[in-house]
DNA sequence: CTGAAAGCGCTTACAG
DNA sequence: CTGAAAGCGCTTACAG
């Protein structure tokens, strides 16, 4: 370990006997003709030979920009699709060479405006606030001091730009799915918690309905408290046991599906004989393994962490192009994945 | 955005009348019996109004350390354990005012090269290489440039310190819980992938097994193809189908466990009355939600991520003492976290 | 075509 | 007790 020092470029103008100034120039492609090409094949030769590699910290100390981007996500160790978000966020980062910083807050204010100190104490390049759900949120301050994009987040008044799922869209499609396998009766199984992802599936769903002709009932909707299994256990049990009842099943969630799925199975139901089910997530822990594999709709947290990281990079090369009056606000499409659950209605 | 000039370490000493010198050795808390307080409460306070916060560059180029802590990791994407090794990490890197340079690899070794360089280019103080699943592993040489542990995984010879779960124990205790309830059948069922956590496993369940004065019967092991659900499946129903039926299964993870559920309900037995379960990693997006909640034995994500960074930190400060000639091998104990899929033997 | 010099923003001997 | 100076390792006008 910490063997031998690490070469600086003054060794390998040592070596390729040119100045510092001849190496760099070289180094960082700026030579152009200026420089003979049996001088540059020399001076990279030499920093081949010696390994060298430039300094990140003196180079962006001089050129004024550190070639890093910081993420500041909320609860990463509690959902499973924080990876997805990370590996999207860092595929762009890593295409324009540069290193992604991230900080966990824990949904800690305090801690969050500290870790926002430290990230523009290291001279980021740019900021991506991200949230682990679809969340309408105030980011500290200190993030526009910098160029920032909201990642599964937006402002209330949209003046950071954002990207976050289409719920909607997701919504609609989802019922247009289940109405083109000719089912009328469509529930939604939503979460009573009030967030832009329940509000706006709501609206999703009810444009669906209408879309293809079916009326709205509001005894077609039921509420999971809290989103998790078992509230998708009890609020399926209330629409089983209504009458009229649905045909299909739209859930919030893949864990309140899975509730839906015990709760068809309590009744003696079959999936998607009796009743057909749409969950939303696409979980990998439980989708696929669902008895039999649950159809839903993919939330695109690659794809949003791809593009929050490309945005914000775009921002800091063309900030007149790409920094509108207007800051965008991206919505990006939630793909249906098919499996299983969904056949046409019996009833 | 980028609205007024940060303030430099000039611009405080401008205004509280003194020195370059004189802010740096106050902020940096070397000021000691030196600098009257009262000169120290003026230059703190210059440096407070201005919001004066030292560049990490500038700073990292003259102290030859960045304060930063590279994560290096191959499958962040695809996995529910990552964020809680990267909590666990970052909590720790915090701690000490560091911050975390995360890149993931994907397990492209050409990638993961290139990772390498880029964490050395930017002078991290130490790397955490990590693994999603326990492995032994032969990481990129330059790693050893720095201080450096492994994460979940470590070298065949064990010439890098390294954290990794104490599966043989976890395994053990795992047979010693159904056997305290009073089974004398318990089954494994383990996956066919050679790894070490499949290796060492199925050893604490021989010593549990022997411990226990029960006989280590061939029958009893039953081995998952792909330990995913259908293969806990498979590989459940075997068991269940042979001869001396086990009373007990105890499962290389939750996946495969929420397969031998469906397995028991196929035969049209029950979880605990007929068959008790105890499942592996206590994945939270499945073992509090199968029916009944699964007993299982905790992976420690968070706490190997945590010790690691830790330990590699405290490399750096004390290498004497901490680098012995043997590195460290560090075996992090699985908790058990009871639920409700264990009960007495009825068979 | 190539090099000497300044400077990025700090910290830290060193001097007084 | 405090400051002027050197230096961390680069890049980039500028000069020749």
């Amino acid at each position: 370990m910490g063997t031998r020092r690490r070469p600086l470029i003054r060794d390998v103008a040592g070596r390729a006997g040119v100045s510092l100034t001849t190496v760099s120039l070289v180094l960082n492609g700026k030579a152009g003709a200026n420089i003979p090409a049996e001088t540059q094949a020399r001076v990279r030769a030499a920093a081949k030979e010696l390994g060298y590699r430039p300094n990140a910290m003196a180079r962006g100390l001089r050129r004024q920009r550190s070639d890093t981007i910081a993420v500041i996500s909320d609860e990463i160790a509690t959902t499973p699709f924080a990876g997805a978000m990370l590996q999207g966020a860092q595929d762009a980062a890593w295409a324009t060479g540069r290193v992604m910083l991230l900080v966990n807050t824990g949904r800690d204010v305090n801690l969050e405006a500290r870790a926002v100190e430290a990230m523009l104490d290291h001279h980021v390049d740019a900021v991506v606030y991200a949230r682990m759900h679809h969340e309408v949120v105030d980011p500290p301050a200190g993030i526009r001091d910098v160029p920032a994009v909201l990642l599964d987040a937006r402002t209330a008044s949209g003046d950071l730009p954002s990207v976050v799922p289409d719920e909607a869209a997701a919504a609609f499609a989802a019922v247009g799915y289940l109405a083109g396998h000719g089912h009328r009766r469509i529930a939604f199984v939503n979460t009573s918690d009030p967030g832009p992802a329940a509000i706006e599936r709501l609206e999703g769903y009810r444009l669906g309905l209408s879309a293809h002709g079916l009326a709205a009932d509001p005894a077609m909707i039921a509420l999971g408290d809290y989103g998790d299994t078992p509230s998708g256990f009890a609020a399926a049990l209330r629409l089983l046991d209504g009458d009229n009842r649905p045909t299909a099943l739209f859930c919030f969630n893949d864990r309140m599906a899975m509730g839906a799925y015990r709760a068809i199975l309590l009744r003696g139901l079959r999936v998607p004989d009796d009743i057909s089910i749409v969950g939303f997530d696409n979980m990998e822990q439980i989708a696929p393994w669902l008895d039999p594999p649950l159809t839903t709709m993919q939330l695109p947290h690659y794809e949003m962490g791809r593009w929050a990281v490309e945005h914000v990079l775009a921002m800091l090369d063309g900030p007149s192009t790409v920094t509108p009056r207007l800051p965008m606000q991206m919505r990006l499409p939630c793909p249906l994945v098919e499996r299983r659950s969904v056949g046409p209605p019996t009833a």
